[in-house]
DNA sequence: TATTTTGTACCGATCGTTCGGTACAGGCAG
DNA sequence: CTGCCTGTACCGAACGATCGGTACAAAATA
């Protein structure tokens, strides 16, 4: 059947919403259920391995849309200036429009199981990497690469926890701005 | 007594500690007993409010932080370049050159009370409030000094989420000295 | 019928919280 | 000085609720 790996993939998007809102210790097994309208012997017949393989599958999914979504983008042969646009955009449906949180920040933050940490990390570089790979087709040495790259992760993830705390999500909208701007410029 | 303030204190600064390592949900009242050598019910000797008012007094202890250390200084009365270089000092070190989480963070990614959200909420708009006012000294019109302000914050936030996930506190240091030159050129 | 999916009823552990109490110090009356 | 009182600091034990997780049989689907 082709309509299982559907309906699981579909099952992963609605536990990602959750983790993304609440972190991995927030987020009980109780509200999952509620949230996918399915009993814990059902959680439990999808994700034998408990929480921790919800978690990870969720990760799993994130570092696919990453790897497949910005990675792929950032190196394609398109102008440095259209890679970014699109990719940007990408990044602010996914994060609509900065209410929504970062599943790799609510794992971070919280204390996750040790190899969902390392997935986040995993990402992290990848992310880190391929930006990188961007500042270099700009006119950028190594170091200045680096440090823009870093630059824009460190911004979207900022901007996505003050937009959050402040609930002012033009915040994140002009922190988009000046991703855009700091590639642009010199 | 004034041992019994200070010995507060001192509690509330532990507690700070572990809130930043675990998030809300994930400190337990069990861990803060070890953390703290004090018995549960001692705990709510001090704490009459329980885990919610723990929170809620450390947050009121980063604020008064936030307040005396950080804005405190960015309205001083010194050039702009130095008030800039103290104040971020401060940060390298209230952070541990990055090895240790935000408190604002911690709160705002978990599901803790609306009021300690609320708090959080207060201290990201006198920060932004106070480096605006910083960039307003540095020939910037109010809405670069807005975008200017808001940057400064998100780096510091999203370089201490991303050193943690990646181990790789470098990256928080280089994040400094972007927010730093951010200040002095143009 | 054979397999996949689910509801129900549980489990031990831990959650945040409260109760009933002890130990001890300072103030005050005799 | 003695004996009593009161307040602060603390703790062991237990509370009801919920945690993540399991066993198993009925129900749905193929």
């Amino acid at each position: 059947m082709k309509n299982a790996a559907e309906s699981k993939n579909k099952l992963i998007q609605t536990l990602m919403s959750e983790f993304r809102n609440l972190g991995y210790d927030g987020l009980s097994l109780s509200q999952i259920s509620k949230a996918t309208d399915l009993g814990k012997a059902s959680l439990y017949h999808y994700f034998p391995g408990g929480k921790d393989q919800m978690a990870l599958e969720v990760m799993q999914m994130a570092l696919d849309w990453v790897q497949t979504e910005i990675v792929e983008t950032l190196v394609s042969d398109t102008t440095p200036k259209e890679r970014l646009k699109i990719v940007l955009g990408k990044f602010n449906a996914f994060y609509e429009c900065g209410e929504k949180a970062c599943i790799l920040e609510a794992m971070i933050a919280s204390d996750a199981p040790a190899i969902v940490k390392d997935k986040a990390k995993v990402m992290f570089d990848m992310l880190i990497e391929s930006f990188k790979k961007l500042a270099l087709d700009t006119h950028r040495n190594k170091s200045e690469a680096l440090s823009l790259a870093e630059s824009t992760i460190a911004e979207l993830q900022g901007a996505l926890i003050v937009s959050r705390g402040t609930q002012n999500k033009s915040i994140f909208k002009r922190a988009l701005t000046r991703i855009e701007q700091n590639y642009l410029k010199a």
